[in-house]
DNA sequence: CTAAATGCAAATGCTTTGCAATTCC
DNA sequence: GGAATTGCAAAGCATTTGCATTTAG
């Protein structure tokens, strides 16, 4: 399996586009980043280091990286966008917990064959799947139950 | 089982707040369409009739309705937020297709019993689940996929 | 009567875009 | 060299909010 650096240099080039510096520091983030993230996140990251990277490039480079197949988008939880960084890993899903903001992730076979066969049966070609469970984690749901 | 605007009633009632001729109207319009519907769809439906309602009192109407369980916020497409209502239906998953838009509702038992063993598993307590199938459906996957 | 609701317009916050300057190939 | 990219600031949109006025109960 090629490693997401080429994996994306691939791409851009496939595209005629360029392999700029911005685009690297770009990749090199998202996927040191083992969580959800959003562009602000990402943002922030960046300009610790020295040069500045601008949100409008950020904004520019995500839906690349999204197109290449190394990051998606994931459930939205607040108002934002967010992703994760999917290359090398295995489809999941998650459960979102609305109080603390934990994110569980698993991953279930009967699942996956179940939602192949479901849309098998509506003749629907898939390209995605969001499953997303929101609710109370371990921890909030002996807490105060709203 | 109540009708939506009793239950509306109710819970308005119950919460100290007014039901006023807005709501009202929102309520209606909003059962009256059997379709996922946004803000913007609303705010032009309701200004067909005559009373003016601003757009600012649809924001502040459609998470009452979501309190009171009657709608539900569905997979945003887009950018938008987008609701449908629920009152009345049997839960249900959603398979979009990315090219026509066209949205297939369909409910499986085994899935259903799925979630909830999952849920179960990692001692979560689910508030709500979005299983959202993005891809082609049967007609668009057979002319050009992409 | 009076707390709650409304409409309007201004404000917010995320995201996109136009443009001149710069950079990669 | 020239198309692609970048940063900046301005523009776009959906959504929220402050406030004076109106209204439901």
């Amino acid at each position: 399996m090629k490693n997401y650096k080429d994996k994306f240099k691939d791409y851009i080039v496939s595209k005629g586009l360029k392999f700029t510096p911005e685009r690297k520091a770009i990749l090199s983030q998202v996927f040191a980043c083992h969580r959800h993230f959003d562009t602000e996140m990402l943002y922030e990251k960046l300009r610790q280091r020295e040069g500045n990277i601008s949100r409008a490039t950020i904004y520019r480079t995500l839906p690349l990286l999204v197109e290449s197949g190394l990051i998606k988008e994931t459930l939205r939880s607040e108002e934002k966008i967010n992703y994760e960084h999917i290359y090398g890993h295995e489809h999941h899903d998650h459960m979102l917990c609305i109080k603390c903001g934990k994110v569980i992730e698993f991953r279930d076979d009967r699942m996956e064959k179940l939602q192949y066969a479901l849309c098998k049966k509506y003749g629907f070609k898939p390209q995605e799947y969001r499953l997303g469970i929101r609710g109370y984690c371990k921890k909030c749901k002996l807490v105060g139950v709203r």
